[in-house]
RNA sequence: GGAGGGGUGGGUGAGUGGUUAAAGCCACCAGACUGUAAAUCUGGCGUCCGGAAGGGCUUCGCAGGUUCGAAUCCUGCCCCCUCCA
């Protein structure tokens, strides 16, 4: 590999010290919200970023250039999706992921590890890998450490991710334990898989992994910090547990991870989640939320999310939100969109997706801008200031009519 | 004029004596969605009281009737559709 392929410069905060600074209390650790600069061999990525995903080689519903147009710098893919289909060797022949795509840009896979999670039903697992029963034809298909490294080489991602276990929240101690050490196993072997592959234009990155166990996330980030990964990620997360662990967890690991290397908080995206992380230390996220509830009829906007479908949108005039500058806010009203989602036309689903995109994507480089001029936790404030998320929004409306009934 | 078919909750449409406040679908209302088996899923949906459990009242074109009991059977009326003239 050369030094051009991958790299990752941490630009500020400008305290951060050199890897060989002096220091009596071992590492030093920081989980302070930084900018940097990630190289891919096929383009930079401004941190900290957000990755629309593209499971199947696709962002649902958008081209593209409407991706780039919103913001995006680099997608996530899914090897898992890709291997069913059209097969990890077409994608291969089809010239890579990038140009398979038309994605001009980095792409990040997904070994498939989270589908084992996901799709419980259809696999089994034990410590050699999974075997999965495709949902396409119910075939099975055995998913090793080496496999998934290898089904990544052939996609041809710029960042290709470990072979890991996915657990749900509620999962016992034990449960917790046994999946975090399997993930560590796997760590090593699709690390050695890798470097013996020549691939080394393409950068692994590890996963911790533990719960919300915070002896078990310790334990885990330091096993995967010590092998010589490109990045590191932290899986396992938003599957279940209270905001408040979630972000405890993370800062947790992120303060334990090497500060030259980019921390990717993998599958987290609400936009109050994507600031709060931030502020804990992460370079880069993913998360279907944006796209998804955007094809729900649900928008994004600085006051909180908005139903769009709800009746009291269908004669207004303005765009969902005044202030933003995507293409769906420029040139359509919220009454029109109120009105492609109770038609059902598709193209609802796609403007609501652009402007999801463009909100998490701005709301990513404001925070940066907001870092880079050291004002970060002004802007945090005043984020939280004016977005006020629907479910607890409406979790406390609840509470409240609950209470008030209780009462009279 | 003749022959036949039909009128069910906002729409569509099952249901032909009790298990029916009445299936399913649609519409509408509410909620969910975080490394996408998701343009998906869940709940509500006559009305009144209740936090709920539950209870009251009123419904199957209209009016009578038969029956312990009717959306379902009988009679009359009103309306709609198809075919023939």
């Amino acid at each position: 590999m050369t030094a051009n392929d991958f790299s990752f410069d941490v630009i500020t905060p400008s305290e951060i010290p050199a890897p060989d600074a002096d220091s009596d209390n071992g590492p030093s650790q920081s989980n302070a919200p930084r900018a940097g600069e990630l190289r891919t061999p096929h383009g930079l990525m401004l941190t900290p970023a957000f990755m629309p995903v593209a499971t199947q080689a696709s962002v649902k519903g958008l081209a593209p250039e409407e991706v780039r147009a919103a913001g995006a710098q680099m997608v996530l893919s899914n090897a898992y999706h890709l291997y069913l289909r059209p097969g990890v060797d077409t994608v291969d022949r089809m010239g890579g992921i990038q140009h398979f795509m038309g994605w001009e840009g980095p792409v990040l896979t997904d070994s498939g590890g989270f589908q084992a999670f996901s799709m419980g039903a259809l696999r089994r697992m034990d410590d050699n890998g999974i075997l999965f029963r495709s949902h396409i034809d119910g075939s099975e298909h055995f998913l090793s450490p080496e496999v998934a490294t290898h089904n990544q080489h052939q996609i041809g991602a710029d960042v290709i991710m470990c072979l890991d276990q996915c657990i749900s929240f509620g999962a016992t101690r034990n449960e917790v334990t046994a999946a975090m050490e399997r993930t560590h196993r796997w760590a090593e072997q699709c690390y050695q898989h890798h470097a013996a592959s020549g691939k080394g234009s393409q950068a692994l990155f590890g996963i911790v992994q533990g719960g919300t166990f915070e002896d078990l996330r310790d334990a885990s980030a330091r096993f995967i910090a010590d092998i010589q990964f490109q990045g590191y990620a932290i899986g396992g997360l938003a599957v279940g547990e209270s905001k408040a662990d979630m972000y405890q967890t993370t800062g947790q690991v992120t303060a334990l991870l090497p500060q030259d290397k980019p921390r990717y908080l993998m599958g987290v995206g609400s936009p109050e989640d994507l600031v709060e992380c931030v502020a804990r230390g992460v370079d880069m996220f993913d998360c279907v939320l944006p796209t998804r509830v955007a094809r729900n009829g649900a928008l994004f906007t600085s006051l909180g999310r908005v139903d769009i479908t709800k009746a009291r949108y269908l004669e207004q005039r303005d765009p969902v939100e005044n202030d933003c500058d995507c293409y769906t806010c420029r040139n359509y009203t919220a009454g029109y969109l109120c009105h492609l989602f109770r038609a059902k036309e598709m193209l609802g689903a796609r403007l609501a997706s652009i402007h999801n995109l463009r909100f998490v994507l701005r709301l990513m480089a404001e925070m940066r801008i907001a870092i880079v001029e050291e004002r970060f936790e002004e802007f945090r404030r005043g984020f939280h200031e004016s977005y006020v998320p629907t479910d607890e929004a409406a979790r406390q409306e609840q509470k409240t009519k609950w209470l008030k009934a209780r009462g009279g």
